[in-house]
Order: C-alpha cells, then sequence, then structure tokens
DNA sequence: TTTCTTTTAAAAAGGGTATTTAAACCTTTA
DNA sequence: TAAAGGTTTAAATACCCTTTTTAAAAGAAA
C-alpha cells in the first residue's frame, strides 16, 4: 500500500493575553505585520520550515508544518522568542489541530468521468477545464479528497492522521468495488 | 427637565431552528433576500414600523422600534407570519436587548470646544469639519453621547432605558460643574 | 522553461455588506 | 434653493474577503 504523506498540518493556539502586535514586529527579526492587509503578524520559521501568525488577542495560527510534532516544537520556539522580548505568554499553550493535508498514490490510473458518476455528483465536482482534479466530499470520515488522473491523490481537512488513513481505506474500496481501480 | 425619547431599540432573538430562507422569500410579501449583498433576510413591518432581518440559524434581529413594547409586538408577529407558512419557529421567541437610542435637549447651547477639553480628549472626539457632534464615551453607564451645539444630544449604546437617564443626568452633571452650561 | 492560476480544508481577527435612529453640518443634485 | 445624501455612534445577525500553508495537474502567461 502506498504511503500517505502528511504534507502540511495548520494548527491554532492561545498561547496567552493581549499582545502588542507593533511592538513584536519591531523587535521580532523577519516579522511581517500590515494591519490594512490582515490582523496577523506573520512570523516564518525557518525550522521547522513554518509560517506562524500571531493576533493581538494572544492567539496564534502555524501553518505548513509536516508533522504534529514539528507544530509543537514551532509553537513553542515562537512562545520562547516573545517570552524573551518580555511579552506576556503562557508557558503551556493549548494547541488544537484543525486541518492536516496528505498526498498519497492510489497505484492506478483514474477515469475520472466514470467516478464522478460513480460517485454520485452531490457529492463531487469535476470541471477539468477548471481543474484537473475530482473534488470528492466524503462524509465519513469529514474530508474532502482531490483525485487525480494519474492515481495520485490529495486529502484535506483531517483532524486526525486516522481520519486520512480511514478516508483513504474509503476510497479505495469504492473505486474498487465499482471496478474503477486496476486492482 | 427635558424628555428623553426613545428613537430607536435594536434586539435579537432566537426565534427556531435552521430555516429556509430561499424559501421564505418567496412565501412571505415584502421579504428582501439577496444573498450576495447579505446573508439575511429583509422584512420590513408597517406596524410597529421596524426591520427585522432574518438569519438562516433561526436568529433574528429587530431594528428601528420606538419602544421595548414594540419589539416584542413585532418580533411576535414575525414569528407568527413564519408558523403560517409551516416554518419551525418557537412559541417564545428569547428576546435581548441590544441598543436603545435616545434624544433629549439639554437646554443650553453648548462650546464643544471647550467641552471636549474639559471631558479630557481620551473619551472625546470632536472634528466638526467631519462631523458636527462631539462624541463622548461615557464610562458609567457604558454608552456614547453625541452633543451638538444646539444642546441636543444623542444616546446610543444603552442596554436599558435606565442607563440614558444616568447618562444624562450625569453629562448634565459634569457640563453644570464645569460651568459649560446655562443652569 | 519557469511561474502563476485553478481547487480544497482550517484557524485567526478585522473590514465590508445590511438594518435602524437621532443630532447638524457639508456637498451634491435636480 | 430645496431636497436629498453623506458624515458619526451603538448593537446584534452572518456571510464575504484578507493571509498563511500544502499537494495534486492542466492550461496560460511570461
Amino acid at each position: 500500500m502506498a504511503e500517505i504523506i502528511v504534507v502540511n498540518v495548520v494548527a491554532s493556539a492561545s498561547i496567552g493575553k493581549e499582545l502588542m502586535l507593533q511592538d513584536i514586529a519591531f523587535q521580532l527579526e523577519g516579522a511581517e505585520y500590515d494591519q490594512d492587509r490582515f490582523p496577523g503578524l506573520i512570523y516564518k520559521l525557518a525550522e521547522p520550515k513554518t509560517a506562524v501568525l500571531i493576533f493581538r488577542s494572544g492567539k496564534v495560527v502555524c501553518t505548513g508544518a509536516r508533522s504534529i510534532p514539528d507544530v509543537h516544537v514551532a509553537i513553542n520556539k515562537v512562545v520562547d522568542e516573545l517570552r524573551v522580548l518580555d511579552m506576556p505568554v503562557k508557558d503551556e499553550p493549548d494547541i488544537v489541530i484543525q486541518n492536516i493535508v496528505a498526498t498519497t498514490n492510489l497505484e492506478s490510473t483514474l477515469n475520472l468521468i466514470q467516478i464522478a458518476m460513480s460517485l454520485g455528483f452531490e457529492n463531487v465536482e469535476y470541471e477539468p477545464e477548471a481543474f484537473p482534479g475530482l473534488v470528492y466530499r466524503m462524509d465519513d470520515p469529514k474530508v474532502v479528497l482531490l483525485l487525480f488522473g494519474s492515481g495520485k491523490m490529495v486529502c484535506v481537512g483531517a483532524r486526525e492522521v486516522n481520519n486520512i488513513k480511514d478516508a483513504v481505506r474509503n476510497i479505495k474500496e469504492e473505486l474498487s468495488t465499482a471496478g474503477l481501480m486496476r486492482t
């Protein structure tokens, strides 16, 4: 079975109280902050390679992590840096994984038109002239799959890694049963 | 003492579960519904003269009422009309008064520049070239007063009528003490 | 050839969209 | 010149947008 590769993890966390973003922007090297564009301050870390959005409320969003442990490492790094700047931050931020994006290879070229008909148009969106992937909204687990003619797929919206495993297992079963995959 | 006139009462309420706004828009005479402009359906009542915003969530907002009893009359009218259309509505919507707007006359012309200095620039905004009224944010009760050179004023943000009475009493006392009102 | 656009999910928090109302001053429009 | 509309304030409702990240692959633009 082709491996499932997590390519992006998005998480949110509360790291403290009211933060003075203007001060942080001035003291934190590399911080991007343009209130007119976006209310959050954008801080990109090189290792783990992530982008952390810091908000006035003390909440943050971490994007781009390749694993859940990396999310924790990234957020803790930001918290430590803010602590050095004497900003009011917690010792243990409460991190919540919000979205895990993963890819895998179904190892079979796919006839997306036939798959669209088979999965039912109520859960499928397929407009090759707009986007080459077929969008399938799975109910359980509640995730969205992007299927490509090459057999590769992307799973987005998962809250935990097991959701992805279940989704991949389900779609393989559905396609195989419908005879839409080289078995 | 010049009377306080309530000119607008805004209230919110939950009147039921998920509502099909599209259906309501089609069946309710006079309903305005344009999803691209605003997510709520706008329904204007002639008596009491109000505008009720109905949302998909089953929550509504009533604006324009001249009194608190009128808010109840208006919302109940809407609920009754929706019930006739077989929409899922409650028997007793839980109405919450969110904002009461009132006007009164301080019966003295006011020197807004002097008042701005006296009340303290941290709570006052006065830019006559932009807007003729002086904006005063009172802490207790937490309301905002718009003072005009004519002596007339507007009080917004009150949650109950007593807030307005207290606010008027307070501003009169503050201005009189500072000798900024003809007593 | 490289880059960008298309699509999807998710959070954060502002801004805009719309509704109502008074005050009074300015500008625009018939 | 009169009438209309814009200026400001509060409040709830709930959507859209903004930004960040990431893969897939097709088409277009540079």
